[in-house]
DNA sequence: CGATTCTTTGAAAACAGTCAATCTGTGTGG
DNA sequence: CCACACAGATTGACTGTTTTCAAAGAATCG
């Protein structure tokens, strides 16, 4: 649904009914299906994708076919590869669905036209970023700094509603940890 | 030498000689002696921070008193908090100098000023901000994807010069590894 | 040189990973 | 509605990696 994201506009910034429509008019909807791809490795990214219903993933397959789970994102947040979108390289990630989604898509060069022409738009764009290079920054430290379990807890804290909605074994991959080790973390955590 | 920082300014973004002294009018250096503190935990950080000289590094002390490097900043580069900068809050980060330095200081205030009327410094910020995602997300993969020695060897590439030049335990703590184990994986790599 | 800081080494313990088997809950087709 | 298949979670036994603590060895600097 195109409201969920004029709703999220108009949360972050102060658009004009005229503004808003410009941005509208630029992107694109998509539907995708539970473990439909959004990319995949290889793949040069080429839209900016925010999640208005659903739940997405980034994540890389290593050698031994283990998945590494970069990033989650559920409605009202933005997913992707900044780095392939930048340099136009291929990703090294992919991209796909956990549940059935719904994403807005805007093309690189739409999106850059918007950043340009519209200044409340822009200034969301410069937030964002500024806020996830702060999450990003976070993580960061509860790696160099926390044991498995002090990881989950902290992952329960700042993600409460994620920690029900996607697989365990998702949960420990973006932790850096094995399906296994988390279960045995939990079981501790419950006796007391 | 205010001269690196107008040189550094020179190769990041197209300024006229105007635009050059108007950003150069708004910074203040600051000589720091190795050790030297440039915040401490609790502080609020003031200053957007350039190091024009010698090297930096942000970090937190946990309940056992085990220090956890965050980043390293040598010249050319910039460092901060950028949460406790924006937010206002306290940080939860310690930033030392690890040798004598030299660093260009610019006030929050004085930045935001450059940031609207400097349209290239505005462009650089940016991009600085996009890259240092970039780093980022690139940290965080190495961390949920790597082995102790993986992400040494990963450090080596990214940053050789780095490797050389501060001590051994200190790159094992922004590896968040221990200093013993670093040098065990060193041993092992020699070996071969 | 002596003092300090940093690195290396050894042995034991804690922690996390692997592999294989079992258990649980959900949804589907007969 | 039941039986079955499937995906996900848990458990056990074992292995491997990393930490811890303590001591000894380099390296650096005044």
């Amino acid at each position: 649904m195109i409201n969920v994201f004029k709703e999220y506009l108009q949360t972050k910034g102060n658009y004009t009914a005229i503004q808003l429509e410009t941005v509208v008019a630029a992107v694109v909807i998509k539907k995708l299906r539970k473990r439909q791809y959004l990319l995949q490795e290889g793949d040069v990214m080429k839209n900016h994708v925010f999640v208005s219903s659903g739940c997405l993933r980034s994540y890389t397959v290593d050698d031994k076919g283990m998945e590494h789970i970069l990033n989650f994102a559920i409605e009202n947040w933005w997913i992707g590869d900044r780095e392939s979108l930048q340099t136009g390289q291929p990703s090294i990630y992919n991209i796909d669905a956990i549940e059935d989604s719904e994403v807005v898509l805007i093309s690189r060069d739409k999106f850059d036209v918007l950043c340009q022409d519209v200044p409340p738009f822009n200034n969301m764009i410069n937030a964002i970023l500024q806020k996830s290079f702060n999450v990003a920054q976070n993580r960061i430290h509860t790696f160099i700094s926390q044991s498995a379990e002090e990881k989950y807890l902290s992952f329960l804290e700042k993600f409460p509603h994620l920690a029900t909605r996607v697989p365990q074994s998702m949960i420990a991959s973006y932790l850096g940890i094995t399906a296994e080790t988390l279960s045995r973390v939990r079981k501790q955590i419950v006796k007391r």
